[in-house]
DNA sequence: CCAGCTCGGTGCGCTGTCGAACAGACTTGC
DNA sequence: GCAAGTCTGTTCGACAGCGCACCGAGCTGG
């Protein structure tokens, strides 16, 4: 949990921090940036709150901030349901606005909770059709998002709930601080589109093998390295697109601090 | 412009029929289209050619002609596969290279036989970058397909050889004139990831249920409406974004005899 | 017309996941 | 401190899909 509040950058209720905040924001060029900055608020993402129902149009895109993941999923007719992606500080919440559809099939739920900035749909097209930074890396973000889409069919068909289990807990990990998780085995059960038994199935062979520590809701990766061996190569694909394609926090962390200044 | 034998959709060899013959061309304005049509180049596509391998960078984008389709699939390190999407005369294969990346972890394999309109990926690039029709319908496909991916990941988590079986023969059957499929079980299984008895299994019983035919390698769809019916919710997910985001058949068929007056 | 190959059909034991039921552990609110 | 609720751990039978082995049917080329 981000709870520092001595660092201006931490501060939950400016949303130039917007810069620090979420990777695609602060990769922007600083023209850009301004903006959009008039238009964004800063909202909080409650646990469970859904983003985006099913086939409903969107008002808002979402910037999650660091550590405010948001999942996307399909919720079958039978009431089942399964993770297509999730999204995190790297990325945007309502690709369906600028591809040109507006509404998608699946819904978005907040995951782990935090705070986002919220762009109206009207301002986010303004600088989409500007067709300058922006539209570039979006367009990025939504290759990216289409590989873990594909990554996760993949895995889906091929590989055990435990495999799956390792990758999921990998990529909610790169998307938060620290090493602690909060979330139940129910709701993970609900993601994966598995059995809740099975995820603790899952889970406590993991604690047997010291990678994980659970305790009701909570859970603490002790070995980071030791996960990524068990978990499948769905991964690494994805991890290495993200690499590739993505703004990197580090170059960001090189600009912020001039524009603070 | 339209330099029309008797049969203008069917001479192969003249690429002006690319406006009638993939439906993405087809939608373009006139000149947006004429534009592309002089780097526009008719290529065969082979069944099981490679057309993209996975993390190669593509010089060329290929718009399947009518009754070709194009698989996406992942290949993983022991070999076994899985399809993500597949693409046929609505469509291009090739986004990566609009997106920004360039490349994708996915491969790229023709499923039926036909022809296809190939364009370098520097004319594509040249147009997609004057933000007009091109770029519109390019990325209302992109959103189409991500849609299909989703749908596959959630396919292959909740559903049964069975339905997935039905649910790929429909995706095959809208992109192919008539109601027969050219396949054998064993291609079959390896888009779909399971074994081709799977498959045979599967198939045995639609066709003791007189939905489809099967004989070495030749499917006759029998009865399209029943297989809807053993199909689960995907197909019709996906049928219906396509139908709400890309260009119908119906608006070409208006347009083609006026151009070629 | 036969040899060789491809494609499809079938049986069998194994494993992973499901569905359901239930027990124990921890948390929270009163 | 206790009751109620939530979360996790475990068990058991059912079953779909897997891997393997094998056969037969149909095409194709010499």
């Amino acid at each position: 949990m981000n709870t520092s509040t001595q660092n201006p950058a931490q501060n939950p209720c400016d949303p130039a921090d917007a810069r620090t905040q979420n990777l695609l924001l602060a990769a922007l060029p600083i023209d850009a940036c301004d903006r959009l900055l008039p238009d964004l608020e800063i909202v909080p993402m409650a646990l469970g709150e859904v983003i985006y129902e099913s086939g409903v149009k969107q008002k808002h895109v979402f910037f999650p901030a660091s550590g405010c993941i948001v999942s996307m999923l399909y919720v079958m007719q039978d009431g089942a349901s399964a993770e297509i992606a999730v999204v995190g500080e790297e990325g945007m919440v309502g690709i369906a606005l600028f591809m040109g559809g507006g509404t998608t099939p699946s819904r978005a739920v907040v995951q782990s909770a935090g705070r986002a900035y919220r762009l109206p749909a009207a301002a986010l097209m303004r600088e989409f059709e500007r067709h300058g930074e922006l539209q570039l890396l979006l367009l990025r973000f939504t290759q990216a998002l289409i590989t873990q889409m594909s990554q996760t069919a993949v895995c889906n068909r091929h590989h055990s709930v435990d495999q799956q289990l390792a990758r999921w807990l990998l990529l909610s990990l790169d998307r938060l601080a620290g090493s602690e998780l909060n979330m139940t085995q129910e709701l993970i059960a609900n993601m994966l589109g598995v059995r809740r038994e099975g995820v603790t199935e899952a889970a406590r062979k993991l604690q047997t093998l010291n990678l994980i520590r659970y305790s009701r809701g909570r859970i603490t990766v002790l070995d980071r390295s030791g996960l990524e061996a068990r978990a499948c190569e769905c991964y690494g694909v994805v991890k290495r697109e993200y690499d590739r394609l993505l703004p990197h926090p580090a170059a960001i962390a090189d600009r912020a601090p001039a524009e603070a200044s």
